[in-house]
RNA sequence: GGGCGUUUAGCUCAGUUGGUUAGAGCGCCACGUUGACAUCGUGGAGGCCACUGGUUCGAGUCCAGUAAUGCCCACCA
């Protein structure tokens, strides 16, 4: 393929082509590659890690764009860029894909497999999509270091997650513990807190009778889960309950079996709950095993991990849970036990991966204790040495924090980190760097390790600083770290954001970042959450191939960085494809109207005459400014309104028209400004649109129009010179729009032809403005199709017969009608309608300026304002009932 | 049950520290093939800024409340 530009310019712009080159350009250039040992300041941003689950969807590709906006412009500021890439292992969110991909090819299950030649099938499929994120971020343009590329089970970066693992393990951090914990009876495994999804279930309350033994009486207690009853070991009320008390440290019979438990009063209970009488089931609820560890219950489990009643269930056992509770529930009934089903809706914590009913379950595992870790992070975020962006998720962040439980990281899967613990015969634990061959404490050599891995999210929490060589002290630990931005999504800032903060402060003793930005979640059409499952997702490559990059680029940069959810239609990256292309023909016709070939470079003039260069100029500097501010601020969304707004509404609307007779003219001053505008732009664009901008930028360097640079990245990014602010040339580029809008408004209202020609126009100018209409009146007869447009002051109206006339400000514009056959009647219309409106506007003003509290209070630059436009008011009307008077 | 958002034109969204005529894109209507661009141009129609009170000379913007809607967090069986 060439990695040239070609030389002659299309007339749509071709994004294909072009985006494929420019790619394998950047790369020739090596223009990514972050240098440790540069001068330059640094600028780092480590790049949120994909799972190697799939793809990269919509959401990635937004928080891609976002990123690489930043490093581009920092780049061009004069930074030493490292933008870090790489993908994360994901334990369970793979184990899972590919056990399910494996079942459904082989009908195997891992454990046909065995652990070793399953985890060579993940291996495998960690190859093949690894390499399709990697091809796909190239794709996007971002501008990642690619050489850098990390995956969090790297043979380096599994020495880092040793190492912490150790770390925290040797100062007492981490402890292994017997706690309930949240059991998916499907992975096997269990799951931390943030895990589990809450989902609202329609179910039914039991309300069961439970016998006292003294055979006086009963207990009716209400439960969904009848099926665990088997591990009830008490009854609970409320000590305050008068209709209990005297029940309590009795003994009732638990029904369908031949055991009594006792009735035991604690705070916990409900007294307005269903009965207030409650089973405790010490094995199979949180609560119920708290209330155990009160009451010294035993706890008696009834299931087996794969969520099978156990032989704790007497007759039950081998049954499913969901089966046995029909089972329990029919049996109950025969018997007499069941005296009430309710409906009842309540919330159930689901597997957040395969969405599978949680088991609430004890067993041993392996946490990190967060009270002491969690007590920095808390303070630079306080301290704001951490900013979030939006700042709310600040507060999101400390709520957790500060409430914050130990950290479950043991999980029972076969692809991750395997816990760096091994057991001896007598229990204890040893671990270490390297593996032992001994146990630590006494010295046997019988060694087990531990069959789970880490939390995908341990290995994770390291990554700002892992992925620079970690824990050695590389150049590039002491060049990029801290980081200086993280951009990433919402719903990661606990599983992720938050773990790296405090790792980071514990292991290196620096905040990982400075910056958090929270990017916005992209929604379907209808403002749903995209999901893979629902098929509502949207590959943003389907959309690249369609649209162009850089359309959706422009697009999510300003969706990312928008302050609410945004909702993706195609239509909206149309939208930026139009306006690629209108960049694409702008250029077109500077290239080919002001740098045709060999036209030579134009020279710059010692002044600009002409308030219209005076006025693209100012604006120029003002846009060069605000683009700037805004990306300083991460408000993508405001810097690219204000490219778009400029480049296409006074660029192209005005400046470009304006230029052209002046061209044919041979003006060297214009010739000298379209170059200015267009380099300049192509670099306060090109963070946005790296691949249109580099194309242009190319053909104007070949013309010599631009600084032979071999990229923009290798430019400098503008500076916004304040001298250049013009306001009196943007009053008087004001002036000639406002003349030219009405003049085309009296033109359409009175259905004059477009291509017809009005020979003549007058403008009585006041006073103020009559030496600036005189000035550009060339150029509004140009604009508004007049073939002269003759100015004349108040003093000397002229005689233009039969006409009609409009206002612009409080100078008239008188359009004769002659030749334009009888349109009087659209001209009375016309007038009138414009009379409406003034006489109303004329109210509001009066009513204004009669307030007196108004008129004392208001700031005088708001009073002065309203009289000025209140005196606009009266002239305009005089004009207007005048005419109207002529007509009528 | 708590917390945080959102509610502005037919649709999707902007609206700075309150300033009097509330903007854009798409869609809609009318017109247009002047050599950058029909992926375009010109003009136009279209809004009780969710609702109710309050503060203020002045409220889309500030305050209180109400209602819809979305998301997060939370151990009432």
């Amino acid at each position: 393929m060439s990695t040239t530009t070609p030389t002659e310019i299309a007339k749509a712009y071709e994004p294909h082509e072009v985006e494929a080159r420019w790619v394998a350009r950047w790369t020739e250039l090596g223009v990514f590659h972050a240098d440790p040992t540069s001068t330059k300041p640094a600028f780092a941003l480590a790049c949120p890690p994909p799972n190697v689950t799939g793809s990269l969807h919509l959401g990635h590709a937004v928080n891609g764009t976002v990123q690489d906006i930043l490093a581009r412009t920092k780049r061009m500021q004069g930074f030493e860029v490292l933008w870090q890439p790489g993908t994360d292992h994901a334990g369970i969110a793979t184990q899972f894909v590919v056990e399910k991909k494996l079942y459904k090819e082989e009908k195997k299950t891992r454990h046909d497999l065995g652990r070793e030649e399953f985890l060579k099938r993940v291996w495998a499929w960690k190859q093949e999509y690894g390499d399709t994120i990697h091809g796909q971020y190239k794709r996007l343009g971002a501008s990642l270091d690619y050489d850098r590329w990390r995956f969090t089970m790297d043979e380096s970066y599994s020495h880092a997650v040793r190492k912490a693992f150790v770390a925290l393990y040797e100062k007492g951090y981490i402890y292994r513990g017997n706690r309930m914990i949240n059991w998916c009876t499907s992975c096997l495994t269990s799951l931390s807190d943030l895990e589990v999804t809450q989902k609202e279930q329609a179910d039914k309350l039991y309300h069961v009778r439970y016998p006292l033994a003294s055979g006086q009486g009963e207990l009716v207690v209400a439960t969904v889960r009848p099926e665990t009853m088997f591990g009830d070991m008490a009854v609970a009320v409320n000590p305050n309950d008068d209709r209990y008390k005297a029940l309590v440290g009795q003994l009732v019979k638990l029904p369908l079996t031949d055991r009594t438990i006792p009735v035991i009063a604690d705070e916990h209970v409900e007294v307005d709950f269903g009965t207030g009488a409650l089973k405790i089931t010490p094995a199979h609820d949180m609560n119920d095993y708290e209330i155990g560890l009160r009451h010294n219950l035993e706890v008696r489990n009834t299931l087996t991990p794969r969520g099978i009643l156990n032989e704790a269930a007497g007759p039950y056992a081998g049954q499913h849970r969901d089966k046995a509770r029909k089972l329990v529930v029919a049996d109950l009934e025969e018997q007499g036990f069941l005296t009430k089903i309710e409906d009842y809706t309540h919330n159930v914590g689901r597997c957040s991966r395969c969405d599978t009913v949680l088991e609430p379950y004890l067993s041993d595992q392996w946490f990190v204790r967060m009270d002491e870790l969690a007590k920095p992070a808390i303070d630079v975020v306080e301290s704001g040495e951490v900013k979030f962006h939006p700042d709310r998720w600040g507060g999101v962040y400390l709520d957790w924090m500060r409430n914050i439980r130990d950290w479950n990281i043991s999980r029972q899967l076969w692809w991750g980190h395997q816990i760096p613990i091994w057991y001896c015969p007598d229990g204890h634990y040893t671990t270490g760097e390297t593996d032992p061959t001994a146990c630590a404490t006494c010295q046997k050599t019988e060694l087990t390790r531990d069959n789970d891995v880490l939390d995908t999210w341990f290995s994770s929490a390291l990554w700002t600083y892992a992925t620079l060589g970690w824990p050695d002290e590389t150049p590039e630990l002491a060049k990029f770290h801290p980081t200086t931005v993280l951009s990433t999504a919402r719903d990661i800032i606990y599983l992720w954001v938050a773990r790296m903060i405090f790792t980071s402060l514990a292991f290196r003793k620096e905040i990982p970042f400075s910056h958090v930005i929270i990017h916005a979640t992209i929604l379907d059409p209808e403002g749903r959450r995209m999901s893979k499952s629902k098929g509502t997702g949207v590959d943003p490559l389907v959309v690249m191939d369609k649209f162009g990059t850089d359309a959706a680029r422009f697009w999510m940069a300003g969706a990312g960085t928008s302050s609410q959810d945004v909702r993706f239609r195609e239509e909206k990256i149309e939208t930026y494809r139009n306006f690629a292309n209108k960049l694409w023909n702008a250029s077109r016709f500077v290239l080919m109207k002001a740098a045709p070939e060999g036209s030579g470079v134009p020279a710059r003039p010692a002044r600009l005459e002409s308030a219209v260069d005076r006025w693209i100029v100012s604006r120029l500097h003002a846009v060069v400014a605000d683009v700037t501010r805004h990306i300083e601020a991460f408000d993508f969304s405001d810097a690219t309104t204000a490219l778009y707004e400029f480049t296409w509404n006074e660029l192209c609307d005005w400046y470009l028209e304006l230029a052209k007779p002046r061209l044919d003219a041979g003006d060297e001053s214009v010739r000298w400004v379209l170059r200015e505008v267009l380099d300049t732009l192509l670099r306060l664009l090109h963070p946005f649109m790296p691949f249109i901008t580099e194309e242009i930028h190319q053909l104007l360097v070949a013309r010599g129009w631009s600084e032979a640079a071999e990229t923009l990245q290798h430019r400098a990014w503008p500076q916004a010179d304040p001298t250049a602010a013009d306001p009196e040339a943007e009053a008087e580029m004001g002036l000639l729009i406002e003349t030219v809008r009405t003049l085309r408004n009296m033109r359409a209202e009175l259905k004059i032809e477009p291509a017809k020609l009005a020979p003549k126009v007058f403008i009585v100018a006041t006073p103020a403005d009559r030496a600036a209409l005189e000035r550009i009146s060339g150029l509004i007869a140009r604009m508004a199709r007049a073939e002269e447009v003759v100015v004349a002051g108040l003093d000397a109206p002229p005689d233009a017969g039969k006409a009609a006339t409009g206002l612009a400000g409080e100078n008239q514009v008188i359009l004769p009608l002659e030749g334009f056959g009888d349109v009087i009647a659209k001209e009375v219309t016309r007038l009138q309608k414009e009379l409406v409106n003034l006489e109303q506007e004329q109210g509001r003003v009066h009513g204004q300026l009669g307030n007196e509290a108004f008129v004392g209070k208001a700031p005088a630059a708001v009073v002065d304002k309203l009289r000025a436009r209140q005196e606009e008011i009266g002239t305009q009307l005089e004009t207007i009932r005048q005419q109207l008077a002529k007509w009528t």
